[in-house]
DNA sequence: GCGTAGGTTAGAGTTAACTCGAAGTCGAAC
DNA sequence: GTTCGACTTCGAGTTAACTCTAACCTACGC
């Protein structure tokens, strides 16, 4: 079992957020020690790095609580999570695709910049 | 000359956005017509591009705007405006980088309700 | 039993980046 | 010359995701 400081630390979030996705209905595992805090099983901590890898490639809070309400739902609803899944990924390599055309230009630009100094 | 209707198509932004940018500094090469009306050059376009490469890779309006008055200063901060650019490079490879995890994470959890379906 | 260091809650405040609305101007068509 | 549509400005409103505050509870050391 963790504390809400640990999972802070590994995962790089603040107490603060954690207590909001807590909140927000995204922690649904979380229990709690006879003095009423928090504290954090190994699979709080997996799902919490979970949520934070599809918030971290765009996904709202929103769609991720719904998702969350799936797993809640129990094995019944593993296919539709795996579409979600599926659904996310190609959005993500969208996502991708669309940082690499960025980073091209970027390097046009320094190339560019490289070319006006040289002569 | 472009209007304001052709570059939000061609950049994919709204009338609304663009002239939020030009409110906040980022379009300084943007002319008017004799009615008061915004007229957008090859060059103003090409700046939009560069905006929205920026902003879609995490850089703040702020910072843009930054990178727009060093554009005004003139040639005496291509150098400045080389290592912004540099730096920001950076950024986007480390964005890449976590975007991998992320989609290795997606990955893993795909083939886990794969295997699960499976037997 | 009292202070302190931690946790708790509900709810208010913040920030960035839009997004919209109201009110006004301009040029062409009828 | 007035109506229409498209532009303009200014400033208010929205949204998401925190971020913080105030007030309170709990366990531990003295």
């Amino acid at each position: 079992m963790y504390t809400i400081h640990e999972v802070a630390e590994k995962c790089d979030l603040s107490v603060h957020t954690i207590r909001f996705y807590d909140k927000e209905g995204l922690l649904p595992f979380v229990t709690r020690n006879k003095s009423g805090n928090r504290e954090f099983s190994e699979q709080s901590l997996e799902l919490i790095r979970l949520i934070c890898c599809l918030k971290n490639t765009g996904m709202p809070i929103k769609e991720i609580k719904q998702y969350v309400d799936l797993i809640v739902e129990g094995d019944s609803t593993s296919g539709v999570r795996r579409q979600v899944m599926v659904d996310h990924r190609k959005e993500v390599v969208r996502q991708m695709n669309e940082l690499k055309k960025n980073l091209n230009l970027i390097d046009l630009k320094i190339s560019h910049y490289d070319s006006k100094h040289k002569h």
